[in-house]
DNA sequence: TAGATTGTTAATCGATTAACAATC
DNA sequence: TAGATTGTTAATCGATTAACAATC
């Protein structure tokens, strides 16, 4: 059956997940799954996976479950991961160069292909043998490499300040790790990774545990 | 009015973006500030925030909107933030190490007491002069220190046993990097901080993007 | 007082789950 | 064939939003 709704944002967030549980798969040599089986292992239900992936076409079969191989491949293609994508990232703190040093990229659809900072002490130095670049050098790579997604490791500070710089580069995805929500314009994505955040939520219920509410 | 309803999960996790931004007003001066006025700064409604509030309690004024100071340290209650939560630290590659080195931890209600890898050769060495332990001492420390929260940056090899090894340690609540999706017992809380996950939702956007789909 | 904004209810919207015919 | 599991529909559940009386 032909599906034309368009998928909601949450369906698209659990993709990568069933991807990355179905390489884990192929690598354990299995072949075939179930919506059941790999429901089981990221603690989905089984009809959310045959749901999710209704909204994209139909890639199972009855009595049997799901090719592993195939079924990885059609979900790679839906996210665009057959392509490799170059990413840029700002900010060389702490965390900044622990990203820059992260060997997965390459494995995962991206490539590092700039750095930067704005403080000049750094501009010139290298992480990993990759070169720190100005800020001000943002938008020539980003033109010259047609970057589209850019990775934000700044103080609060000043993230807003880059992520305009980032859109006025042409940058149209942004995954920040500064602890602020910036605007964007609309067409241009800016996701949150926000450690501090979740340990707080979590506290909450620690907090709630400790004096004995459940 | 009074509230029965238990607050929902996703009501928690705003909770600290909440904190946050009233931590910034006050920073800037502000005093008060309508639902209105914090929503647009956080990209949420009005009518969430103030739903989301009245879970907990009745803090505004009519007419007037919310004293930021008071509000906040109401949220800072709620999130059991009166108090400072040990933490450990389980992984020590490079993402770990620029965890260690996180000068944050402590003015956000956090404190890291211990800082563990299994390597042999890592262990002894230090992080910003706190030594890394064997992951056989995690029992240990925590129940020494009271310690109910961890945050695991291992690899996913790795991380279902660490995450046994501090289950049975007495954690109760674990912020994982690692990228796989670990089974722990009722009433222990894991969260996943996932960077790739979360490029690879926004390259399913770009893509379609770039294909003139919208 | 008049204007503004809260807290709360009811309406809406959207996501998850259950169930089952289709079919491998 | 009999058993298993999909894809899809309808029912359920839960979260967001709109609206407004209460009130500062």
């Amino acid at each position: 059956m032909e599906r034309l709704d368009t998928p909601p944002d949450v369906v698209i967030r659990r993709l990568p997940l069933y991807a990355r549980s179905l390489r884990y798969l192929l690598q354990e040599g299995v072949h075939s799954v179930s919506s059941q089986e790999l429901g089981e292992r990221i603690n989905v239900t089984a009809a959310q996976i045959r749901k999710d992936l209704s909204y994209f076409g139909e890639f199972g079969k009855q009595g049997i479950g799901y090719d592993v191989q195939k079924l990885l491949s059609h979900i790679e293609h839906i996210l665009g991961l057959t392509q490799e994508w170059p990413i840029i990232l700002v900010g060389t703190g702490h965390l900044g160069q622990a990203i820059a040093r992260y060997e997965g990229f390459r494995s995962r659809g991206l490539r590092l292909v700039g750095l930067f900072d704005d403080d000049p002490a750094k501009v010139g130095q290298s992480v990993d043998s990759m070169l720190i670049l100005s800020n001000e050098e943002i938008s020539r790579v980003v033109q010259e490499q047609g970057v589209k997604l850019a990775i934000m490791a700044v103080p609060a500070s000043c993230a807003q300040d880059v992520t305009d710089l980032l859109v006025a580069a042409g940058i149209r995805a942004i995954l920040s790790y500064a602890p602020i929500i910036v605007q964007a314009p609309e067409g241009v994505w800016v996701r949150y990774i926000d450690p501090i955040a979740v340990l707080h939520s979590m506290t909450y219920y620690l907090a709630r545990y400790e004096s004995n509410l459940f």
